[in-house]
DNA sequence: AAATTTATTAAACATTTGTTTAATTTAAAC
DNA sequence: GTTTAAATTAAACAAATGTTTAATAAATTT
């Protein structure tokens, strides 16, 4: 018969290293981390990154393979459902507050990455991505002023607001513990309470703004 | 009597070394900048940066110095002033996106250096400059919601909105060309049509956002 | 159980890094 | 015009970087 055991030590190996990589890349950048000092948090040896996935840059390009699908499934999804405008765009801050707030390590890094203009192949990747995801909040938005719920907003800095106000929130956590006169020892920004603080900011901030008063 | 000329001339070169890195720290980041290459694009000598600044890393800190300054007082005076609380908005929304937009090379090196877990001192002076500035933020809302003309919203997260809006569209630049439709190369998104296009996005939507409707 | 593939290691590799040296040119002061 | 200080240079420095090698250990297949 079949015998998982040996595949799956391999990809948990693999997971291993591209989680504690994770880690680095988003506390010290990617420049900032060195090989060596990744195989030591790993518990690994040096050579193993280049085992396992030829070189540095290719470890990267993996962990952005690893982390960045997914998001445009959901977006997709829930345009094609048949909510109205309001509940769409609450429903869209509430992915988007979840999805950046759980994976907080790995879009410090897409954000770096796009704000950097080394490794421009990567950067292509990740310019996809994003766009997609962006494309779709643009047919919610131009949806919603078909409907005559929406105003006629600037929606490219709309899409900007969103994603820049959640940016600000996790990228510079450290930043905003002082703010909130949380310390960054004990708590953490990353926790459900702050998740629904950013939500309902969000949700108020974004209905203001988009909706036709009465 | 006194001559001026040597000088100048060696601020005019200190000068010069600390915008090419400031040009090339916002485009490589920090540890993506080599000081030879930074040597050759200010066609100056390896040894000069240690000679005029002692280290890589105290040029670093030169240039907060050279850059950081000037803002708080901007934000206190306009503060003093005697304007309602939904003009002082709009000013500081002015005085933001000017800032920003006219500083972006500063400001994305700003924003990745306290997204970093590195250079721990620096990190220190720039939450310091930042965090002062926040603070001029938070008077004005408090003083209108004092006034009983602005709501009870969420200061934090508001502020964070403000800034975090300018950052996306600045900092991640060849996104928003892509998205704004613009040419990278003949384009450029700091120009005055885009600076006056996200302030009155800005306008609409922190006025909407915080002033009570009658 | 032997053969073979896969995983892991320590050491060496060639570059590149930031920084320093010591010599030389340029400018300023006397 | 000589002396003194400042600016600039090419070369050398040690340390750190990503990567490869060749040997060994572990696991899988036959």
């Amino acid at each position: 018969m079949f015998n998982f055991a040996p595949v799956l030590k391999t990809i948990n190996k693999r997971e291993q290293i591209l989680e504690v990589a994770e880690a680095l890349f988003a506390e010290h950048g990617y420049e900032g981390t060195s090989v060596r000092t990744l195989a030591t948090k790993a518990h690994i040896n040096v050579a193993m990154v280049s085992y396992y996935f030829g070189s540095k840059e290719k470890l990267f390009e993996a962990l952005v393979e690893y982390r960045a699908g997914g998001a445009h499934e959901k977006l997709q999804s829930l345009n094609q459902k048949q909510y109205d405008p309001i509940t769409k765009i609450e429903k869209l801050v509430d992915i988007y507050v979840d999805r950046i707030f759980d994976n907080h390590r790995f879009h410090k890094i897409l954000q770096r990455e796009i704000a950097l203009q080394q490794r421009s192949k990567m950067h292509e990747v990740i310019t996809g991505i994003l766009m997609r995801n962006m494309n779709e909040i643009r047919k919610m938005i131009e949806e919603g002023q078909r409907k005559k719920v929406f105003r006629k907003v600037d929606i490219e800095c709309t899409i900007a607001t969103l994603v820049g106000t959640i940016s600000k929130v996790t990228d510079s956590s450290m930043m905003v513990c002082k703010l909130l006169n949380l310390d960054p020892k004990t708590n953490t920004i990353f926790d459900e309470k702050n998740k629904l603080r950013v939500k309902k900011h969000l949700r108020e901030l974004l209905t203001n703004h988009l909706v036709i008063k009465k």
